[in-house]
DNA sequence: TTCCAAAATACCCCAATGGGGTATTGATTG
DNA sequence: CAATCAATACCCCATTGGGGTATTTTGGAA
């Protein structure tokens, strides 16, 4: 049984070269190749990939949103990065997105059908160039791991709203003219959204949204 | 000229074979034995290693804490990690304070001589179930970077026991009756308190307290 | 179709919090 | 000795948070 693999890549020599290596070696199967991640649904969908090789720059979509929304529709497929030498913040970024593996963009083509045949295998691939970036990223920082993301906090549209005029720094009465709506409305809001997303205080509310993206 | 090497390692057993096996192979030479991290700062000094072998659970200082005052004091001496498979947090916790690699206690002596040679050369091994319980760590979390330790924020003693009182949930009556002041003074306090820190709430206040361990 | 559960609107009261002052006292230090 | 800082204490006032209640609209479920 072969391995199915499609390819994010915006660079078409790149592209064709992993195309031809992949359909070239006995076992794996390049079924699908894409220069950006517009239309990622469908074309997952119509591939049926068991590997993403995943370019982390692209226009449009990007390699790390793509990444994430793979994830969170196909949890079964699973994505190797490609990455260049220098970029820690894309390759952490990558990795909370959900990412298996990662291989360094100017690794040799044995290198690719190993990692490819790595995360297939439930492994985690990590070039030691890769291995060693991260590392670094993390040492000595404090990090905080905030709750996983499906933070459908049920608000209501007009929730969020003042939710996001909230997090852009307007007071009750700077919301109530924005939203034509009286200063005592707006403070009704404001407490069910205190409630929905079980904080107490502004400050927390603000955190909260923009940790999770709810503004 | 060989690769110097301390290990902390609570299990007699496992530290008299690391010890016997690195003093066995050309190229590695075992220059201190600890069972723990007490007196973790005279025994690196006396043994001068160019590679620390460290166990994460200890009695008394642990594996992470003692890496952290190493990578801290020492910051040309490499840390390679030996864990047990399933401990992710640890592994992450480790990865903050400034490990180097990190092997996993039941791989073979040859594992652990490449190791200590690839981190002696400036690398970042890891083993392969290592790496895959790193990804898995951060798959799907957002995480929140902080900014690293230079955390004096010049806070009184009396600040300190009033935030701490914060920290633990009181209000302005309450931390007055236990600090034996009065209402205002308490106000004066966390007045001064706001600003040192830099946040204008009480839940910025707590969460930073929290973060930097101010509390 | 009727009825119910929300969402959105609006107002009330009151406690707690935050920011701006001023002031006194004692200790430290240049 | 003067200056500064820490700790204490009080003032005023705006904002915020939590608890209610109430009306209207609206979109489904019975």
């Amino acid at each position: 049984m072969e391995i199915r693999v499609t390819i994010f890549e915006d660079n078409k020599l790149v592209r064709d070269a992993l195309e031809a290596i992949l359909n070239g070696t006995p076992g794996y199967i390049c079924c699908g190749v894409f220069p950006d991640g517009n239309n990622w649904e469908r074309n997952i969908k119509s591939c049926k990939p068991d590997v993403v090789l995943m370019d982390i720059e692209m226009p449009g979509l990007n390699g790390i949103e793509v990444t994430q929304h793979i994830n969170d529709t196909f949890p079964d497929i699973k994505i190797l990065i490609q990455t260049v030498f220098n970029d820690s913040e894309k390759i952490f970024l990558a990795m909370c997105a959900g990412a298996s593996g990662y291989i360094l963009k100017n690794d040799p083509p044995h290198k690719y059908l190993e990692a490819i045949n790595e995360v297939y295998s439930g492994g985690a691939p990590i070039s030691p160039a890769v291995a060693k970036k991260m590392l670094g990223f993390f040492a000595n920082k404090n990090v905080v791991l905030v709750a996983p993301g499906n933070t459908d906090y049920l608000l209501s549209e007009r929730e969020k709203e003042i939710l996001h005029l909230m997090v852009e720094g307007n007071n009750y009465k700077s919301i109530a003219d924005k939203s034509f709506i009286s200063y005592e409305t707006v403070r009704t809001h404001v407490k069910h959204i205190y409630k929905k997303l079980h904080v107490a205080s502004r400050s927390e509310a603000i955190q909260k949204a923009i940790q999770q993206g709810l503004h």
